[in-house]
DNA sequence: CATGAATGAGCCTTCATTCAT
DNA sequence: AATGAATGAAGGCTCATTCAT
């Protein structure tokens, strides 16, 4: 099979500002206001998409004044960074519970035991899962050496590690096949049997890569 | 497998305003200025993201008046669901050109050249596929009776069901986990054997939906 | 009484435009372009006010092409004038009919005769006359030497000479006083009696400026 | 007399939009602005008529970023019967105070009192009040239930109820016809006696509706 | 003459961010 | 630190008017 040489998207797009937080909320009291102002922004994301997610409503949201917000973030980016970064993490610590867990399952057991945490995680936020995706991209937060996405991909390398079931190739397609095949199912209410339609794509998507190994 | 009901996006979101467009251009100019405005946005799409999508950016790029586009299009979500369903039936038309084309081949050749028209499809401008996909979620297009989305799922479901290969569903899931496998490939431009890699995500979910016989 | 000086309306303002039509109609389409165009307008400002008296929209509605409502108008404030003048004439019209039948009548009946004209004229198309009124002063038409508004007062103050009933400044005063109280009436839908009540007003103010001569 | 029954202006019009001011200004700095602001839409106004008055103009005028004007006003309207309701309120104030100076006098002299207040008021800034009059019934604001508008009519009412003169709907009619009457002498410059003869308009039209008594 | 596509100045409004209190 | 008033660049959209066809 001859290899096209495919466009690959820039880095470029809607210069991104800056995206570290300003300070490390020391006291407790900052800290819950930082909770509070990257949970306000993952609500208003959900319920009103990227249209509605601005600075104001945040701080309203996040019972804060804007002041208060600026403090602890350099803009709006760094905001939305920091939703990404607890998402992420939320979604691989989960993953990684699961991997432990399935020590003892047959390779179809485990992989249906991880769709079914990778649907749950999805599906408890649909809309806002999609749109840090696309905003995660936007703002080149995967380059971030130890992103918190990029983990996400490394337990799943793992797990296909430990079973020789594939190489780290293999794990970010799944992750992203996955991520494709729930958005999807959610977004058209198919969600009937989606746990078991993942495992089928992820299961039959292994099967093959070994019976023809990659170039 | 106990199914668990999961959250299915809302339709709501960032209130899209109207998108039908204001008025067929009659004449020839008039064509002209209606293709252009829709050309001028993907580029500016392309390049700079959402963010960088305004109706005077368009304007401008399209070598046209703010004015004239606002004859055509009652404002910038118009634009955006003209664009979509432009592509939309671009993509529709190759596959279904492709479908016809696999006339003679055996079931993993004829995938493997579905896989690679979607490869692409995607990758001839990736950002914008991206982009697109996530707005016309927004929009609420897939309600369109005859939405060209809608055509390009029932262009699978019919060479699926012509090869007693699965049903709706599966047309559905597979879309969607291209989607989101090529997006994913192309954004860490992992594209070696890109198509390769689809068409076993595809055979393989194929393969083990008709083992497992659904719900 | 001593005589305090009062602010007189200074006569600038939003610099109204040329107000002339552009070319007599010749030709009988001509003529009914015209009419429609001036029709479409009174239509218009009834239903929607100021806000929605655009060029545009008048063309629309008059079933004309926005470029063949520039060939009769040099712009908006000329077909306003003209609408003004249009109306003007016909009020002016019905009220010198009323006078001429006010021949046999005593003075209260007269004026009884009159109010009754003048209300019916305001009823007819009560936002129009509103807006008609603070247009013809934006635009100045006041000072058309000519002008159909000015005739109205001349008619009023022919019938008050004739019965010596009082001078062109109570012509004047009652011509306004009778369009504020019509105005008001029907802005709060008090029109039982309306026409017994402007009688009073005008006959009260006749009698009163009677007994007390004028400075 | 037979009544005829008359079209009254319908409610709607040029959809006035929000006209609730957004937050009451709660340091002494909002409130400046807020004053700043409508205080510049009357000068505006005035100088310029209706065709002058917008957003940014009113900003500029008043020395306040375009901004600081919408936290306190959802648009045009919200300013505009701000205006209104401060315009109405100074002169309900004065015609109050007028009323309890009225005490010792006889009914004529009493009326030119409020004769004199009246004219004052509208030749204080005449252009002002004709406008306010037309945009107070596009906004409907007649309709808030203390409105300072009907307020004014109160005041009247109570003054004619004192002295046996007339009903609230002569209190209306004199309201209104006092407008009309002193608009249109403003307008050509006929100030000469002007208070005087208003106060014939409004005793006259007292004295007859009296001897003919109402529906 | 009629048409209607095109133009662009100008107005409305939002929202990221700063800074005096 | 926290507050929230103020700022103004930026972007959406309308509509009076022109002009090529």
């Amino acid at each position: 099979m001859s290899q096209t040489s495919y466009r690959v998207l820039a880095s470029a797009m809607a210069n991104p500002s800056d995206v570290t937080p300003r300070k490390q909320p020391s006291q407790p009291r900052a800290a819950a206001t930082v909770a509070a102002v990257v949970e306000a922004s993952a609500r208003i994301l959900e319920e009103g998409g990227l249209g509605a997610f601005n600075t104001n409503a945040v701080a309203a949201r996040a019972g804060v004044s804007i002041g208060s917000l600026y403090q602890y973030f350099p803009g709006k980016d760094a905001i939305l960074a920091s939703l990404i970064r607890r998402e992420a993490e939320a979604f691989d610590t989960a993953l990684t519970e699961a991997v432990a867990q399935t020590g003892e399952l047959g390779t179809s057991s485990a992989v249906a035991l991880l769709a079914k945490v990778a649907v749950a995680h999805q599906a408890s936020r649909p809309r806002l899962s999609r749109i840090l995706d696309l905003e995660e991209q936007r703002l080149g937060l995967a380059d971030e050496a130890d992103a918190a996405g990029a983990r996400t991909g490394g337990t799943i390398a793992r797990f296909l590690a430990q079973r020789h079931l594939g190489e780290d190739e293999a794990a970010w397609d799944i992750l992203h096949l996955s991520r494709g095949l729930i958005d999807g199912a959610l977004d058209r209410g198919a969600t009937d049997g989606l746990e078991k339609r993942l495992a089928w794509a992820i299961l039959g998507y292994l099967a093959l890569s070994r019976q023809a190994p990659s170039a």
